[in-house]
DNA sequence: TTCGGTATCACTCAAATGAGTGAGTACCCG
DNA sequence: CGGGTACTCACTCATTTGAGTGATACCGAA
């Protein structure tokens, strides 16, 4: 059974060329080509694409719009990014929005057709330039800029997991009065004055 | 200028043979072989590696520790995991250790020698599933399985910014206890019973 | 029109929390 | 030895919070 293939690129020449290429292989099927992700749902909808390529820079709705679009109508459908832009911005909106695979257009044909197998096989194309740029966007270490002590990171997990003062004293053997101490201190470090702060900030400065 | 190559894997047999094979190739040159990372720093700073393979589970230090050694010594060699892990936690504790690539040991020779010219070109090479794991972690769709009404969502968001039921209720103009009446509310339908968990989990699973 | 869901508000009560103050022990480092 | 830091614990006090109960109003779907 061919993988239904369909593709939105506003670049005429480009896209009519790349649904050429993939009518020739006849593993492909090119199931619809389109200029615009406007009616993206309900092409996704009533033609139920295994594959879609998608690009970023088209008129009216985006086509990190578009991801959203068909992911949300048709989830197990796999939507790759086939655009110039290794922008960092518009790279994450896309994986945010759901994107299965990313990859530049200055790919040659063949690794092309290896990606559409690829992500149909469950894994996730990508360039090279964009899989380092993905793995380096987890590379944001525990800062501790706030000089927290060993043992107030082993609290402010705790706090973190959402365990009372009273719990984390059961949890650290210690007393009641002396895990509320520790709190007190975090929270003087943090410059917060709330647990419910506390974990705001620690989470979202990746603090721990 | 062949490519120099230090692999860490505690299995003798699996890191001798891939050794052999490394050596059969005229662009890759065996640097060093351990079967531990405790010196994976010294050994880094002597040999200047281009590139690491770096199993993880070892005994002593794991190789997540051995990726942190690495490139706290040596930014620029470039660190591939190697291993039989597909384990969420392990995977991301490497990404964020600074891991530049993560392959599967049931990558064949080829694709493994491919992933090493990939890592030198500035690329990540990832197993196809291990990419799909992580493209899928930037999947934020704001999911709502939970089913929070747009009125909740509103207090969740001050809610997670550390404001106590005082300030929704000021900020939403609301009365005091409107605002506490949408907290139990979403504290039952997120199934906690503190705000504390509550931040926890909503900024955990994404649903925000 | 009735019913369900959403949003609003009020009252009570026990428990948890944040803030302040003080203090003892242990350890490392100069 | 002395000083600093981390870790420990206790007590008080006002405030906040979680939980329970109940009520009113609006709106859209059945």
């Amino acid at each position: 059974m061919p993988i239904r293939i369909i593709i939105f690129d506003d670049n005429d020449k480009l896209r009519e060329s790349l649904a050429y290429l993939l009518k020739t292989q006849p593993e492909y099927e090119m199931v619809g080509e389109y200029n615009n992700c406007k009616e993206a749902a309900t092409i996704t909808r009533v033609y139920k694409p295994d594959v879609v390529l998608m690009d970023i820079d088209m008129p009216g709705d985006s086509g990190i719009n578009g991801v959203r679009y068909v992911k949300e109508t048709r989830p197990q459908t796999s939507v790759i990014m086939y655009t110039v832009f290794e922008d960092d911005e518009k790279l994450f909106q896309c994986l945010c929005a759901g994107a299965n695979g990313y990859l530049l257009k200055q790919t040659p044909p063949q690794k092309l057709f290896d990606g559409i197998q690829e992500v149909i096989a469950g894994g996730a194309p990508m360039s090279p330039v964009i899989a380092r740029k993905v793995l380096n966007s987890f590379q944001h270490g525990k800062s501790n800029k706030y000089f927290l002590t060993p043992r107030e990171i082993e609290v402010l997990h705790l706090l973190i997991k959402g365990y009372s003062a009273k719990m984390i004293a059961a949890n650290l053997d210690i007393s009641f009065d002396t895990a509320r101490a520790h709190l007190k201190n975090i929270y003087q470090k943090l410059h917060v004055n709330s647990g419910k702060e506390a974990i705001g900030k620690a989470l979202g400065e990746h603090i721990v």
